[in-house]
DNA sequence: CAAAAAAACGTTCAATTCGTTCACTTGATA
DNA sequence: TATCAAGTGAACGAATTGAACGTTTTTTTG
């Protein structure tokens, strides 16, 4: 019945293994936040000691008596196996496998992008190539979906709450209904500090260029997995980058529609189709705004000539 | 179905996670103010439950809103403020402010069902209204959708493990996009007991048939917010309706797009456009199943009387 | 309306946790 | 080498917690 499950010191000393007084200790640091009963018994949320795990380079020798996976196993088969397990998990609709292995990479501090390329991408390419064999359905496709996107709300929620100046957001447009490659764009970015917000899938274009006067974010993200035919998207592409031009946000573009004629014809700061390029990119646009608010002579500037390549891990049914 | 304002002890004690025990001598020790029945009873008013859970940073610890005016408010004056509340907190984006506005609902012991139709569904609708008179622009809506799914995934893992042999199906249809129905239905039909897992949305008549036919849930539900206008609904829709008498499966239907002209032709087991609805059907379904497997006489018969009706609360782009 | 079922009472008790103190290890410095 | 600072783990009594129990009140049922 608990929503935000809580752990007392001893379990997670336990499955951290170190002794219950070092816990405390850092507790009373505030390097642990934790909660406290009216009787004034410490209780960590589960997804804090994650965190701390993660920051700390600690490994869980224990991690049964936390609920989570059993780190034995999972972290030692890596991304590769981790990859096929995953998609077996996926496919059956098994929530609780998907989740540990997840957290499992997640906790042997591989990268939210990381896992998010050649795990999770990786894992629905291969379920849409079944689905494209007749050996998978639809509907276990869509039910992995949702649990997907139910994992990477998991995994957000384990991230430290994002540095609010540096605003982020992004979504698809009218007709593209993939939530999953924006969701991850969310996600990569909220790791690398952003205060990255989803605005959801579908969405007109003049409604993603209203989003981005309104809002005013430093960077835009727009994942395009599927183009209506009956729309003119290189015309309508361009009114949001001049929005983005107009208020100086980096316009970032990724999807696997988008094809190397089509990119030709449109202007953009970057073009990512992995989540490690958008994790770089964040990374290093980071710095330009920091440098460039050093030297105070406002240089809104915004180099346009990133371009890394690779392919796109989506697929569209 | 008690809406009284009082509460007793162990209702709170489940709800924050602690024993009984602990609650009683908090009670006792004047850290919660209670009330007396003439037998000795302690009750304990909702308004006190929300202060001492805020006080102490029990429940969702967010460091952001240790001081929040507008929700401690928010939670005494019940569902009628709280929609409107909502509906500004999720046009404004603020996530942090739903949740608390949800959590101090769903603290307050509203039922899931009740939060869904009155506060989640009438929000939404009213955004809807706002977007037709140009007042609130189409990301607002998405941003609001996104952040009411990732509440509706908080609130499903509040919920105890659902018994497993009570299987519960369901989805949209191809070309119906709208996932927030669904997703309270999974919602709802878990609160009652049910393992209900939603299978997603836009999915194909012969998808949803075959996970019929594959999983073998007692109940599925189908959520019809829009209707292609390329597709036959009726003939589509007859062989799903097959497909759940062949297994036994309850077939449940709501969504804005079931008109009654529409519904005259279709063969369903219940027709529900409230939560409310689902969730009491839910329920009767449940003993249904247990007086049947109790009378080992297999009888397989399902009602299809049932209908209730009301209006549908959803909107669709 | 009375009987049966469910929920809450108060109490007790073992287990857990708190805060504190103290001995020990480690690594840098005089 | 001796010394100091800092972090660790163990131990202690005091306090808190959660579960058990039999009894009483409230609710449900026939």
């Amino acid at each position: 019945m608990e929503m935000s499950d809580l752990v007392s010191p001893k379990q997670v000393s336990r499955a951290i293994g170190v002794s219950e007084s070092s816990l405390k200790r850092w507790c009373d640091q505030g390097l642990l936040q934790t909660v406290r009963t009216a009787g004034g018994h410490r209780k960590i949320e589960i997804s804090e000691v994650v965190r701390f795990v993660r920051d700390r380079n600690l490994v869980l020798r224990d991690p049964e008596v936390l609920d989570l996976p059993p780190a034995s196993e999972g972290a030692e088969l890596g991304l590769v196996r981790g990859q096929s397990l995953l998609m077996s998990a996926l496919l059956a609709g098994n929530e609780l496998l998907v989740r540990q292995i997840i957290f499992d990479l997640y906790l042997a501090k591989h990268p939210i992008s990381v896992i998010c390329d050649e795990v999770l991408a990786s894992a629905f390419r291969e379920i849409g190539e079944r689905w494209a064999c007749k050996e998978a359905d639809p509907f276990q496709e869509r039910r992995g979906c949702e649990i997907a996107v139910r994992i990477m709300f998991d995994l957000r929620r384990c991230q430290r709450p994002p540095d609010s100046s540096l605003n982020a957001i992004g979504g698809t447009i009218e007709g593209d209904q993939y939530s999953i490659p924006s969701t991850m764009a969310e996600l990569v970015l909220r790791e690398a500090g952003w205060n990255a917000v989803s605005l959801g899938t579908s969405l007109p274009f003049s409604s993603l260029a209203r989003a981005i006067t309104d809002i005013r974010p430093k960077i835009f993200w727009l994942s395009v997995s599927y183009i209506q035919p009956s729309i003119d998207f290189i015309q309508e592409f361009a009114k949001l980058s001049k929005a983005c031009m107009d208020t100086g946000a980096a316009l970032v573009v990724g999807g696997r529609a988008l094809t190397e004629n089509l990119r030709q014809k449109m202007t953009y700061c970057a073009y990512c189709d992995t989540m490690q390029h958008l994790e770089t990119f964040a990374h290093t646009h980071q710095r330009v705004i920091a440098s460039a608010a050093e030297s105070s002579t406002g240089d809104e500037g915004i180099e346009r000539t990133t371009n890394h390549s690779t392919h796109l891990p989506e697929n569209q049914p």
